[in-house]
DNA sequence: CGCTATATTGAAGATCTTCAAGGTGAGTGG
DNA sequence: CCACTCACCTTGAAGATCTTCAATATAGCG
């Protein structure tokens, strides 16, 4: 396939602002990569010297803490790039990273990537201002943490999943719920329990998903405070 | 004062690595505002019209959320940035901002930002690396609310503003607790009772502030799983 | 079929919140 | 100077939420 067909396919939003240039310059000097399920793309604290762009699947950015608990720190999917400001800083990775599901990564050397930086001036721009939605989004989940009890955290990722299908909306769980529930912050048996809740909430488990039956149900309850759930609940 | 000497006084990292040139544009173009503690900076979803630059005291950036409950991003202090992603972005504010205690700040007009970015193509890698770190230290606050316990959290907390005094690290609490516990994502009952527990851990509360005499407590209290703090407890 | 990984459920306990009451200290007015 | 107020902090008790551990269920796969 030529870098061009390429690079359109991706879908990345890094990719597609950049001057045609560039692009194919950025596709021609990657390779592409398929990884399995579960595999390593890089580990947390070791030489930078590639970043990548999601081609198809998910990717999880993790690190293990001191006490050997796994923190995850953001997932990734088509499109979504990761790994760039540990290339551009000249330094080490600030997380691991790991296929989550089967998938398919361009991964970008280091050179390449600091050449083109260095050769088209508004490609730092478009890095500028993918790391502010990058910074939105992780705010996001702060504030969900401080904020949000668990359960308001797996009904809000449930809402962001949610694509229309019929007269509802349907989920299709992007991952497996051990990995959810990390994402979430939370125990997986936890997990568990806050979707058997759900159900009183207009969440139906059907093939291969969950349906939403009743949306304002949901959104009530992910807006809502412990004092009012408790009300509720009489 | 010179301008010149404004911006070297401030020590903010975005400045003192401009040239000179665009650092004293930017405070020739900026306004110094004196902040009363609690006084409101600016809105959540607000049109961004100046970015600030923190030269005395701290602020604090958060979110209300529908609930009513308040999230509370992050705290900046001497030195630092905030809202530049909100004015580059032509955009409203991304979270609210209030001076948490009576503070000094550098006010940036919107359209001086701007014309700096358009001038100087070298403005533009000091705001890439500048948000490069905002992204680790949300990393680091999400890293934290996945993973350890409120108590952890204080721990962490303290042994990050503690300084050298004496013998022992001495820690000044930045702000008041009801801010502390919000940052923390807790209650103030729950950082309350927290503090009292550390005391089993070396924390001592002295006049204005705590002395951590036993660091190496302290870290592994940090460090320690839910089941290892059990066994201790016996 | 049995194996393994993943998911669910129950029970007990840890952690955090909520609500209520009391304490402390700085500032104010008599 | 003392009492009063107000804001902030602490403590106790009860309850909500989450975790832990153990047991069981389910599904995919050789």
């Amino acid at each position: 396939m030529q870098p061009s067909l390429i690079a359109a396919n991706i879908q990345c939003p890094i990719l597609s602002q950049a001057k045609l240039e560039t692009r194919e310059f950025l596709v021609e000097r990657s390779r592409i990569r398929r990884m399995e399920r579960g595999e390593g793309i890089f580990l947390h604290q070791t030489p930078a010297r590639s970043c990548f762009v999601v081609m198809n699947g998910w990717v999880k950015l993790y690190r293990i803490l001191d006490s050997g608990d796994e923190a995850v720190l953001r997932m990734h999917t088509r499109g979504e790039a990761f790994a760039f400001a540990d290339v551009l800083r000249r330094g080490d990775h600030q997380y691991g990273a790991d296929a989550a599901s089967e998938c398919l990564l361009l991964e970008i050397p280091a050179d390449a990537l600091r050449q083109v930086l260095n050769d088209d001036p508004a490609f730092g721009a478009i890095l500028l201002s993918h790391s502010f939605e990058q910074i939105d989004a992780l705010s996001d989940q702060i504030e969900a943490l401080k904020c949000q009890s668990g359960i308001q955290r797996v009904a809000a990722f449930l809402r962001y999943h949610a694509r229309p299908k019929g007269n509802h909306l349907f989920v299709t769980l992007p991952y497996e719920k051990v990995l959810m529930a990390a994402y979430l912050g939370i125990k997986p048996e936890s997990l568990s329990r806050a979707l058997a809740k759900l159900r009183q909430h207009g969440v139906v488990a059907v093939d291969g998903g969950l349906e939403i039956t009743d949306q304002g149900a949901l959104d009530e309850l992910i807006a809502s405070r412990a004092v009012e759930r408790r009300m509720a609940a009489r």
